[in-house]
DNA sequence: CGCATTTGACCCGCGC
DNA sequence: GCGCGGGTCAAATGCG
């Protein structure tokens, strides 16, 4: 129809395409819209010029110009239609490379606020690798990103030098499967070391019971990589959405292994395990909640060792990615978290609803996404308290904690909406009108498919870490929030 | 028949 | 040491 959507399209394909001769095919479609309304077959486009010049021979020539002419267009078409699906391909390798990149990044943030937080606090002079403070400018980041990547490792040899982990070892970490993880790696490093139980029994590559039988070792750094690797499989992301379904959909399979009635919630809680792959150490619990039965509460727990769908793989990267930032600054109790940079004081705004909820209390580090507000609400005295009957939640914290709001979810909708670029051009996603118009907490049917969408899981990631990450710099300045300000006009009351 | 779900039993950690 | 509660196992059962 109207020539800037054609536009639209060849300034994507300029982006990508290096063939001069097909952009300026492009240029000639595009400084003639009308034809482009036609079909490149429609050979009478041209005719009409018959009537008004009597000449045989120029009718003919002028035929020929006019078929060579819609011949071009046709290739141009076809041209473009190629490029523009390798662009959506290009965009999706992007997506999962930005997903992958801010794990990373939120892993590395983490580990550099720790190590500032040691340097300035510490009166214990334990000279581990990773406690070693950044004296050694000259390395820069690479040497961070090599301690976090070492960090089970490291945390496993403590005093001793670094080592074994051979370059192989780190390649292949590096280029492990889309689905893997910081944490995964981690793991994988670890079960590579104790693939074996005392009795000799062969561990399936990945998994890692929770009450696996500690190794005979007396050494007390085998104890601490232990407890630390422990800490990183107990790590846990909740989510908390409206649906009348038993699960939500996440893109996994998951297997059904128990049930229990917990204490204190009248709702059945489920236990499922991950079966896409043989030995997947993903668990997770469902549980409704016990104020709002209305209010389904998944909790994931552990990294996929296989590949993912993308719409599954959005999730887990959340996952993993949240457990690591949680985990990797070691931080002892949620004051930790909340004093840390990775919560900007701008955020921390009473009384505003809550959708991402660090938890570093006992038992396990938690993060809470909660996907039941309604953007469009502003809930002064409305916030939705974590349930005291879900397990894990943040009952345990203290008073001036609890449901901590990081961020607000009109501000993580509209991140996710802005970081999806033209949401309307994804196929089969929501239209942004719908999206803003439209409570999202209104119809479990809108949290399912929205939850279950797996473009609105991936920006999910992107989202959240883009917030945690962005945080972080701002911290560096004096509390400045560009994420806060970016979204000011969303409900900050 | 194979696979998934159900459900009671069991294990383990924690607090008293 | 004991009880409690969370988590897991595995036999029984259901289903396609």
């Amino acid at each position: 129809m109207e020539p800037v959507d054609h536009k639209r399209v060849v300034n994507e394909m300029d982006f990508f395409a290096g063939d001069r001769s097909s952009n300026r095919h492009v240029k000639i479609e595009t400084e003639h819209p009308g034809l482009l309304q036609d079909q490149a077959g429609d050979v009478n486009t041209g005719l009409n010029l018959l009537t008004t010049n009597g000449a045989a021979s120029e009718k003919s020539s002028q035929n020929l110009k006019e078929k060579q002419r819609v011949n071009q267009l046709a290739d141009t078409r076809s041209e473009l239609e190629r490029v523009n699906a390798e662009n959506q391909r290009l965009k999706l390798t992007l997506n999962q490379v930005n997903n992958n990149y801010f794990a990373l990044q939120m892993h590395l943030v983490s580990l550099m606020q720790r190590q500032r937080n040691r340097i300035a606090g510490s009166s214990e002079a334990n000279n581990t690798k990773i406690d070693r403070p950044m004296e050694d400018k000259t390395h820069g980041e690479s040497i961070v990103a090599r301690q976090f990547m070492d960090l089970g490792q490291a945390a496993k040899a403590e005093k001793d030098e670094i080592s074994e982990s051979s370059s192989r070892d780190r390649s292949a970490e590096l280029s492990g499967s889309p689905g893997n993880t910081i944490v995964e790696s981690m793991e994988r490093r670890e079960n590579n070391s104790t693939t074996t139980t005392p009795e000799g029994l062969p561990q399936p590559p990945g998994w890692l019971p929770n009450k696996a039988p500690k190794l005979n070792s007396t050494s007390k750094d085998n104890e601490q990589a232990q407890q630390t690797m422990a800490m990183i499989r107990k790590a846990r992301v909740s989510v908390r959405a409206r649906s009348e379904a038993s699960m939500i959909s996440d893109g996994c399979q998951w297997r059904k292994y128990g049930q229990k009635m917990a204490k204190g919630n009248p709702c059945p809680r489920a236990y499922y395990r991950c079966t896409m792959a043989t030995g997947c150490p993903v668990r997770k619990q469902v549980q409704r909640c016990a104020e709002d039965t209305s209010i389904l509460v998944t909790t994931y727990e552990g990294n996929h060792n296989h590949p993912l769908p993308p719409a599954a793989m959005a999730m887990a990267s959340t996952t993993s990615a949240a457990a690591s930032t949680l985990l990797s600054g070691s931080m002892p109790s949620a004051d930790g978290i909340m004093n840390s940079s990775l919560v900007p004081k701008g955020m921390m705004l009473p009384g505003s609803p809550s959708l991402v909820t660090l938890s570093a209390s006992a038992p396990f580090p938690t993060v809470t996404l909660d996907l039941t507000h309604n953007p469009n609400q502003r809930p002064l005295n409305q916030l939705h308290p974590i349930s005291p009957h879900w397990p894990h939640n943040l009952s345990s914290l203290p008073p001036h904690l609890l449901g901590h709001p990081v961020y607000n979810q009109s501000k993580l909708l509209g991140t996710v909406l802005s970081s999806q670029g033209n949401i309307n051009e994804l196929p089969g996603h929501l239209p942004q009108n719908q999206m803003q118009g439209h409570p999202v907490a209104d119809t479990a049917a809108t949290v399912a498919a929205i939850t279950a969408d797996p473009n609105f899981t991936a920006a999910l990631v992107s989202a959240i870490t883009s917030i945690i990450g962005n945080s972080h710099r701002d911290n560096g300045g004096a509390n400045s929030n560009s994420t806060t300000s970016r979204n000011t006009t969303d409900n900050n009351t």
